[in-house]
DNA sequence: CCTACCGATCGGTAGG
DNA sequence: CCTACCGATCGGTAGG
């Protein structure tokens, strides 16, 4: 707090004319990143027709969210740990329902032949994990922009490593990096 | 250090005793890890000879080590940042080691036609973005056994979501979870 | 938003 | 491995 203070230019004291308590500022950050990846994900959902389609759209507002604030990124991925409660579990339940729209998505894929999975959760769950490193490496003056990361990813994440097949997916913007 | 020297039954202050400072049980549990996933990297790369397997080995190898201490995997994960000098530098150094076989696995996998990536760091980063990850929901007493959890990595990372063509690895012990 | 201060807790040391 | 402590720092409050 004192060094928040300082950045700020007022006496750690003065912090608490404006914020509660120091978990306020927790809570606030975590809640407002959830309501960002929220309504990214369902515009991204509202745009397409397809699950590939979705999916693409979903991992391309996903990565913007989080590119785009590393900083909160950081704290709504990491330090949600310390919210104390009922924050801590309204928190994960937004979390799983957040997740829920990617399974769903992959579901459906799944129901119209569009994707093949051993299993929808742990899919969505290796997805978001790829999807949720990045803020450990990205740098916003780094040569390679949100859009092409997350073309990127999409890339890999549909079709794989492996060089057997013509490419499935061929994005209009298709990028090799370096 | 006093929830430590509780557990162990002594008090706070027998625990300097037994080592320097706090920070030296990091560098400790930092390293010890660092050791052990470059032991079992290296055995999965010997033992196979197309890029194909070796990464297959090297995610089994990865996700054992992860799965077998998951407390000491997240210090090894997320801690190390508050290492200090040279012990922070060195660190990053067998970090970047670490990934620069990945890179490598995956360039020898270009370059004998096995893989097809626009960018191996990218996809080297991918991939083991994929694999950190599980330690946040991984549970020994969880349904899915680590070499399960393994083999379905593999299978998402080498193959894609993606049904358009036969799957290229169909491993021996392809389990469906759930 | 500041001055003045608080009780609690932290990593660690001296000396046995 | 313990007793007895330490200086520093923490989140936060009272009263203006």
């Amino acid at each position: 707090m004192r060094d928040l203070a300082n950045a700020l230019g007022i006496e750690a004291a003065s912090i608490y004319s404006h914020i509660k308590s120091k978990e306020e500022i927790l809570q606030r950050v975590c809640f407002r990143m959830a309501t960002e990846f929220f309504e990214a994900l369902e515009t991204a959902e509202a745009t397409e027709t397809t699950a590939t389609g979705q999916l693409r759209r979903a991992i391309a507002a996903h990565v913007q969210v989080l590119t785009k604030n590393t900083a909160a990124s950081a704290v709504f991925l990491h330090e949600w740990r310390h919210l104390s409660e009922p924050f801590h579990s309204e928190f994960l339940a937004l979390r799983d329902k957040y997740e829920g729209h990617f399974r769903k998505i992959i579901k459906n894929g799944v129901e119209k032949g569009e994707f093949e999975v051993p299993d929808e959760k742990f899919a969505a769950l290796t997805i978001l994990s790829a999807l949720n490193w990045i803020h450990t490496w990205y740098k916003p003056e780094g040569k390679m922009p949100p859009a092409e990361i997350a073309e990127n990813l999409s890339a890999m994440l549909l079709n794989g490593l492996r060089a057997t097949e013509p490419r499935a997916v061929t994005p209009l913007t298709r990028v090799h990096a370096t």
